[in-house]
DNA sequence: TATAAGGTATCACGTAACGTGAGGGTCAAC
DNA sequence: GTTGACCCTCACGTTACGTGATACCTTATA
């Protein structure tokens, strides 16, 4: 198949596939002797997950790591794209109930909060990153973070952004029992997300969570998102960390 | 408020804030001597409605002239944004359902297109942009348009998957009466996506169907979408020229 | 009162993901 | 042989910020 034949069959430009090829995102099988790039059915099928991960907001660089990472597996990655979709349908269905909300309010009849006409909106570079990793490793991104030792204030951002979002999710169900189902994937989404950023054992994630009732300052911190969160996380990391749960 | 309170309640970066500063699109209301920029009420009602039309893909450029617009109305654009989301859940829907159709396929349970795998994806820059027009007009997008006798490549490519999005569309209810609810919806769509690049009262629109049937050329390139299609079209044109839907 | 930490400003270069036009070659139908 | 459509590479332009440098401002603390 011809640049243009895919180009049209898929609704983007001939433009997009010369920079997949240039960024050895997406290389045709085949290349005639006249320099014409030829896509296979096999091209077509990675064309698909690329796509997908478009959609999702990773960056081309991004993708191709994942793409070619020896591990990388499609029926997996289609997997975990559907559930990406589905969270990503939440976040409209979020934003639509923001509009509602905000319908009634111009009309005087529902307060609103500042925070209340903003939820739902998600513009981080890519938030689908944490689930990335879980997948399919930290080496390439580690790699291409050239400052390994120091946090630009973009990571330190994405990291707050990413604490403040998981600490508000936490505080909703604070008043669970920590054994709870969905008290334990909470915490989970919390686990997660520390090892973005860093490498937990269950062991360390469960020290880490005593540390948030030893120091002071931790509890705080934490408590303002929803009093007795810290000492809620703690406990439901315990559970967590040792595999309790209800 | 703030600039970093502004941030860090919404969710974006200072610079994103300076930013559209810069180029005018959110003026903070208020500056102290020190040169701090304070935001009010009102600035965060507009940036949620940036926000919105962010999600929707729209360039910054075209969402400054969108909410400078003298006839732009907050409540319209709200009812607006929803109706756009609700395309987009459709439009993830159909991403989930091509996810599931490839899981199928790879298990040899079911055999799908070249097209059927590419079933959702919508890379235009701007794929509300003909609704938008419908709404705010076609002035500032005309003006932008450096060039405006000439079709550029993109304007003829968005012009091609735009026309191809909306045959395939007809030709799913062509079998349907041309006078029922949903032909006179598709129909309309056409109409609207028309008016995008030029100018057809309703008399001109029924008159183009005319001209479907009597040129065999339009006839067979409209008929590669569905056998009979150019009928439909011609008949459906005429009846939403005439206000005749049942 | 001095200090420190966090926050604010502007400036300017860099990045990602293409769009776009120029210039020239290839292919297939007429 | 001609022509229109399509193909190639090259290179500059655009958008929407990210990032670091530099310097000023604000507020809490000792």
């Amino acid at each position: 198949m011809k640049v243009k034949e895919v180009a049209d069959l898929v609704c983007i430009s001939v433009r997009t596939l010369h920079h997949y090829d240039e960024i050895g995102l997406l290389t045709p099988d085949e290349v005639t002797e006249a320099g014409y790039r030829i896509y296979s059915e096999e091209n077509l099928e990675n064309l698909q997950q690329i796509l997908f991960f478009r959609e999702l907001g990773f960056p081309l660089k991004r993708i191709k790591e994942i793409i070619h990472d020896p591990s990388f597996n499609k029926t997996e990655a289609l997997k975990l794209h559907k559930s990406m979709l589905m969270k990503k349908q939440e976040q409209l269905n979020q934003l639509i109930d923001t509009i509602d909300k905000t319908l009634l309010n111009m009309k005087g009849e529902r307060q609103m909060s500042d925070k209340e006409k903003f939820a739902g909106f998600d513009f981080s570079s890519n938030p689908y990153e944490a689930e990335a990793r879980e997948r399919w490793g930290n080496k390439a991104v580690d790699d291409a973070n050239t400052k390994l030792n120091e946090k630009s204030q973009k990571e330190m951002r994405q990291f707050q952004e990413a604490f403040n979002e998981t600490f508000r999710s936490l505080a909703e169900v604070r008043h669970e029992d920590p054994t709870a189902a969905i008290s334990q994937e909470r915490i989970h989404e919390w686990y997660v997300l520390l090892n973005s950023f860093g490498n937990y054992s269950k062991k360390a994630f469960k020290g880490l969570g005593e540390m948030y009732i030893a120091d002071e300052r931790f509890t705080k911190n934490i408590d303002q998102f929803g009093e007795g969160l810290a000492v809620f996380m703690r406990d439901a990391m315990a559970v967590y960390a040792e595999g309790l749960k209800k």
